[in-house]
DNA sequence: TCAAAAGTGTTCATGATACACCCATGT
DNA sequence: ACATGGGTGTATCATGAACACTTTTGA
């Protein structure tokens, strides 16, 4: 039995802690805090800390994401993964961490640090520094979940300027999900299920015939046929 | 504003509700407890409670399980719903609940009642009394995800016993989804992904021809292409 | 011999996948 | 005129859906 240090929590208290992604520079990024503060001084992690008493676990998460990215909370998807309990999850005590990811659009908002932390960065996915806490494991778990859900719902419209091209949002699909996807199909589907509607535009000053602008036909989280 | 009753708790504790499915009179049944205290004294309820300093949360769910079902916690599936966070959701305090759902064979455990509780018994889901919390609402979210989660995976090995006909087995997902299915396609579909397999048994003493018995090939959750 | 549930294949419709060439623009 | 990404249709294959009769047993 390892001896046991005086805890700061004896009985369980509540934490969120969330995933922001995004997509830049071919490559999906997540975004994470540097801790300046024992007993992770110097460590990375995700965004959060504990819920306030009048705000609800999905306030706090909307809240950490403000604080890092400036992001305004609607047309924003932020929904809740999973709780995570183990009990040596953090070493200052018993904390159940609530976690919640979120997509944000490439470089729309500034990264902006707070007092709490000593600084803020993108990290590609799969290059991710060594993190604090269970942080790795949450982290993988809401990849994961991206991945899935970008298979069966509309979310992309979160990661994606209010107008883009067709071979943007593939692009955008295809980093997320790993794999290239077939141009003329890819096209096919997002049309046919009205995903996604023609903007009337044209994209200009570009070296080579000029694309089609698109926007997503529905701001908000639903399920859709698709890959 | 209304005026701010005294609280049992000021910053958030932890707690966990389970919403325990099976299938019984060809009808999908919930369990529930009667309460016997206040505030919520003769209202039913989700088993749930606090969760202790040095348990996980699946591990107080687990409990919950087993202190109203007997159940063994292996081999039966027991999953994290969702946590639930509003403000008002526990007039006594500030309380956040995670919940989670469970499946077991119909009728294969007793049912016993503790101390906490002046009762426990099976309620039909489309016919639930008036539930304490925002167990109503927790309810109506593990069956949803109950019915997604059946027709992607095999989850259906918690609910049935160690052999069964492919009639049985056919019935519970149609009690479950709430619509018949074509008997050929699903058995052709339970076999060839190889969900179930042949138990080399034959039923008997019944008073038509006798039905092969089958049995679920794996007894832990996984994702299966299906319905 | 009758009642009751078990068991079994084929056809058709739909959706998914694979695939290659011409077009419009800026330089 | 050339380089660059934009844009488009068809044929094939795999999967899901619909559907009816014969078999086996106990009573």
């Amino acid at each position: 039995m390892a001896k046991k240090t005086s805890l700061k929590y004896t009985i369980p208290v509540v934490a969120t802690d969330v995933a922001i992604f995004t997509v830049r520079e071919d490559q999906l990024h997540v975004l994470l805090i540097k801790m300046n503060r024992p007993p992770y001084t110097g460590y990375w992690a995700l965004p959060g800390g504990l819920i306030k008493t009048n705000e609800t676990l999905a306030e706090a998460a909307s809240r950490h994401l403000e604080e890092e990215t400036n992001v305004p909370g609607d047309e924003i998807f932020l929904e809740q993964l999973e709780a995570f309990s183990a009990l040596n999850r953090d070493p200052q005590g018993r904390v159940v961490s609530v976690a919640y990811y979120a997509l944000i659009p490439s470089d729309r908002f500034k990264l902006k640090t707070t007092a709490a932390y000593a600084g803020v960065d993108w990290f590609p996915v799969d290059k991710l520094p060594k993190l604090a806490y269970d942080h790795k494991t949450i982290a993988e778990h809401a990849l994961q979940r991206l991945r899935q859900k970008l298979r069966y719902s509309n979310i992309a419209y979160s990661l994606m300027p209010p107008e883009f091209t067709l071979s943007e949002i593939q692009k955008t699909y295809e980093i997320i999900l790993g794999r290239k996807l077939d141009k003329r199909n890819f096209r096919k589907k997002l049309l046919q299920i009205s995903m996604i509607t023609d903007a009337k535009k044209i994209q200009t000053g570009r070296a080579n015939r000029p694309a089609r602008l698109f926007s997503f036909t529905k701001k908000q989280a639903e399920y859709v046929d698709f890959l």
